[in-house]
DNA sequence: CCCGCTGTTCCATTATTTGGAACACAATTT
DNA sequence: AAATTGTGTTCCAAATAATGGAACAGCGGG
């Protein structure tokens, strides 16, 4: 019942909150953990942790391996290869992403806003894509990614305050930006200009130019870019592509209305 | 304590495993799923059902779209890129499979045994791989695909009979293999020749050759494949095909050894 | 042989889940 | 328009599962 505007990470959800913060912590973490090094970050009690963990192994959501750590189990693969397979707007936005990633020929991401993250639910390069799962599902900050200022540029303000006020700026290059008022600044920008760029924000070398796309009741937020090395994808080419990018973005959130009806 | 031989599915993973089970339930469903729907299905009162929901999208592993249905949520794809991206026998293995794929031409799956299904672990397509999500982590039946009859060759005997007996056999095209006793009597040839062969048992015009790779710690049973259309993979393509891939499969498991101690 | 480190088990206490029933609300039928 | 059926949500005493402290086991090194 109370749940707040959001201030601090407040209602566990009972005893899966618990056992899904474990997993969380697991997964994120570098390597295969041993029980001591969960024990330590846990905050739990050794009993307790001890049968959670078991029981998250039963469950195939992580792995003891044979050397007595634990890893992410597969079955959490099964999971989100369905979800991936089935997602609704990835489904709708699939050919559009394919037809910029022809016009461009550099890589094209569609992206989703998700918290105070930007999930990527696709992405589609040019030549030999080999590795796809390793961006795909990816969990990227709002603040330095093209997709991520798209997607925030068209919140009601009322919801971009608060987000950007309690984000936390981590520094990932000279150019990313490092604070709530740099980033409210450059998000006016792109409600201007219809675009979003990633100028190496988030990794050196890397530029990027982003529309955003979302509906009209908040079912979604998120936006589709274009991404390659700085060498290529100089400041003018970047310029050409806004208008493209702009009406794929159009293109597909008309798609998302006639699909979905009048909620977008 | 009573973790019987597998007769039963039994050992309910108290709270977790119930949620699991839902969550698997709406995951696995072809669609989005209503309440009633997954109620009808799910044998829990509705007040049960409704908090568990409740929870479950919480938690970001369902979402509950703006029709009121339930979706997989997008935290899974989170959690199973990081699942994925760490995976060690996975890492292990990339060389390989891309020399196979270099060698072939074809697509080359890594694929590993957990419970009677093959969970893909990676997969490299020749030219545009576009669709790949759509593969790895897909979970397929063990008896109607080559790195499952290979990974099913490796296993102790007395694995094998009773995995066998339990499987329910869905005749997917007119060459999947109906019966425990068909299966059985195939794991020999495959013992004998080394290689294991999907002659269109689990898609018509689908063929492959398969090497199992496993420890002899039973903590990775699994292989790798070179599948393609009938047409290009003729039988005697794929007898060309046997010794590279037992080549790799022994390199593979040479390189588990040498990473992994003396486990494998 | 003893010590310290790591992981596992036990069980009374405590907190959470359960599930039946009542409550809303909308869509359909009479 | 009123009644009915179908859906989804909320409530709370009873049943059940999670908790966590402490004791137990195993092992490698000093």
């Amino acid at each position: 019942m109370a749940r707040g505007k959001g201030a601090s990470r407040e209602s566990e959800t009972g005893t899966l909150g618990k056992v899904m913060a474990l997993l969380e912590l697991v997964t994120h973490s570098d390597g295969p953990m041993r029980f001591t090094d969960i024990l330590a970050l846990s905050s739990q009690p050794r009993g307790t942790l001890h049968r959670q963990l078991v029981h998250l192994v039963e469950e195939g959501l992580l792995e003891f391996d044979a050397d007595g750590r634990y890893v992410p189990g597969l079955r959490l693969l099964d999971l989100a290869s369905r979800s991936w397979a089935r997602n609704e707007f990835r489904l709708i936005t699939e050919p559009y992403l394919k037809d910029l990633q022809q016009m461009s020929g550099e890589t094209v991401h569609l992206g989703v806003l998700r918290g105070t993250s930007i999930i990527y639910l696709d992405k589609i390069e040019g030549r030999q894509s080999v590795r796809m799962y390793s961006q795909i599902g990816n969990a990227s900050p709002v603040y330095c990614t093209g997709v991520g200022k798209a997607a925030l540029s068209v919140l009601p303000d009322d919801a971009v305050e608060p987000l950007a006020r309690n984000l936390s700026f981590n520094r990932f290059t000279p150019h990313t930006l490092g604070s709530a008022d740099a980033l409210l600044q450059e998000l006016k920008t792109i409600r201007e200009t219809g675009v979003a760029l990633d100028r190496e924000e988030h990794e050196l070398g890397i530029r990027c130019v982003a529309a955003a796309v979302w509906t009209v009741d908040g079912s979604f937020t998120g936006g589709v870019s274009i991404t390659g090395p700085a060498y290529r994808l100089t400041l003018e080419r970047l310029e050409e592509w806004t208008t493209p990018i702009k009406q794929a973005a159009q293109s597909i959130m008309d798609a998302i209305r006639i699909r979905l009806g009048p909620r977008g």
